[in-house]
DNA sequence: CTTTGTGTTAAAATATTGTTAACAGCATTC
DNA sequence: GAATGCTGTTAACAATATTTTAACACAAAG
């Protein structure tokens, strides 16, 4: 990934710290974004969906504690790295703070150098994820944790039903026939009564939405983003 | 380990791949080496033992699972990491089940920069032999110790339990199943009885938090740094 | 209005994992 | 060299989650 790419939410009700700490990370090619309070950094992280955030800990409205939980309850965010500012000393907040599940610390007064290298280790994670995800509209396939996000929930999928709506969704639109379902998600050789189907697609539907799963009668069934 | 003595056996059938994949492999300082079929792929592989395998599903004389199978049935490869080039919806069941041995699967069409990226991931583990630590969260790995530091306390792991922690840590949040667990931590030849892995595991989750540890049944086990 | 294919449920069957305690191997200590 | 303690493994059993079945309801097509 570029580094211009690289998206930096910076939370703090100091206009100035926000100010110093932009103009540093800036110059190192990042795209940055700013908050003042807690509530404020949660809109932004929403919208913008950044790599990075940068939290104080003391703040007006929500302090960075409470921010970051609420943060770590998004899945859509699950791989957003949160920091938090810190003046020396309060480090009692630290444990308080990974708890809260905070990534790192960098402390008060900040040190451009080294506020730069701890974000650029910090962002070595992210810069080779290599993943195996599918996203369909709003829908993420994550097949490396074997799980679904939709509208910003996480959905466990049991194995066959994971199996079967990976299948599905591998071709939008296109209707599979109940062999080629079989074949695919159960094995060739392996002999299921004729209902098994009908009902891991039920449970599909319960979990994912009803509206996503046409069933073309005597065809088999399709995976659709939008209903039409 | 440098990147230039890093060699990798690409096998498709299709030379514009391997020349493509080979061109981006190449750019990044690794050792490329090509075969064109399964059987080709064995004997590569016996002979130059390469660190990393990439090997396309569908191919003619002996397709890509088999091969797999065949490569971890020889001892002398039994350090080497295999992935699968694939085509989304193909096959789909056996190469998401790593049947037949794989360490993971990349999806084509190919991007260069996401392979890049998913085979610095995958050799990762090569590469950094030597020392490493790994800050996640609160929790610091030191390898050569064989020491995890969580909340500030030491917490000693021997050694099947540090390792099966270092594989699960090497990827948060990806599923790993257990038998690229049993390849990995035990070795390819060794046989142990169902439940050791579930024991281990076990001792994990009492000395390192129960929560970080999910199971995804009929899958395998993943490491979670936050739960949600 | 009969046939064919699908939907729905809950219960049954199966598969997979969790837990415990026991044991052997090995190194360390006394 | 006996005692101790730790590791890794196993086996038996318990606990759970998933998958399948079976019975019946329903709906569309002919």
């Amino acid at each position: 990934m570029e580094t211009n790419q690289i998206k930096i939410l910076l939370v703090d009700d100091e206009p100035d710290i926000l100010e110093i700490v932009g103009y540093n990370l800036e110059k190192e090619g990042y795209s940055i974004y700013t908050a003042e309070n807690g509530l404020e950094a949660i809109e932004q992280a929403k919208k913008i969906q950044p790599h990075l955030i940068l939290l104080d800990v003391m703040m007006p409205e929500m302090d960075g504690v409470e921010a970051c939980e609420k943060i770590r309850e998004l899945p859509e965010l699950g791989e957003v790295i949160i920091s938090f500012f810190t003046a020396r000393g309060e480090d009692y907040s630290q444990v308080a703070g990974f708890d809260a599940g905070a990534d790192d610390y960098i402390t008060k007064p900040i040190k451009p150098k080294l506020l730069i290298s701890k974000i650029k280790s910090l962002l070595r994670r992210v810069k080779d994820d290599g993943k195996n995800n599918t996203q369909l509209g709003g829908i993420i396939i994550d097949r490396d944790e074997y799980l679904v996000i939709k509208d910003g929930n996480k959905i466990v999928l049991p194995r066959k039903e994971f199996e079967l709506f990976s299948l599905l969704t591998s071709k939008p639109g296109k209707v599979f026939n109940r062999e080629v379902i079989m074949r695919n998600v159960w094995g060739g050789d392996v002999v299921v009564g004729d209902r098994t189907i009908d009902v891991h697609i039920r449970k599909l539907r319960e979990k994912i939405g009803d509206d996503h799963f046409k069933t073309v009668k005597g065809v088999g069934y399709k995976f659709v983003l939008h209903e039409n």
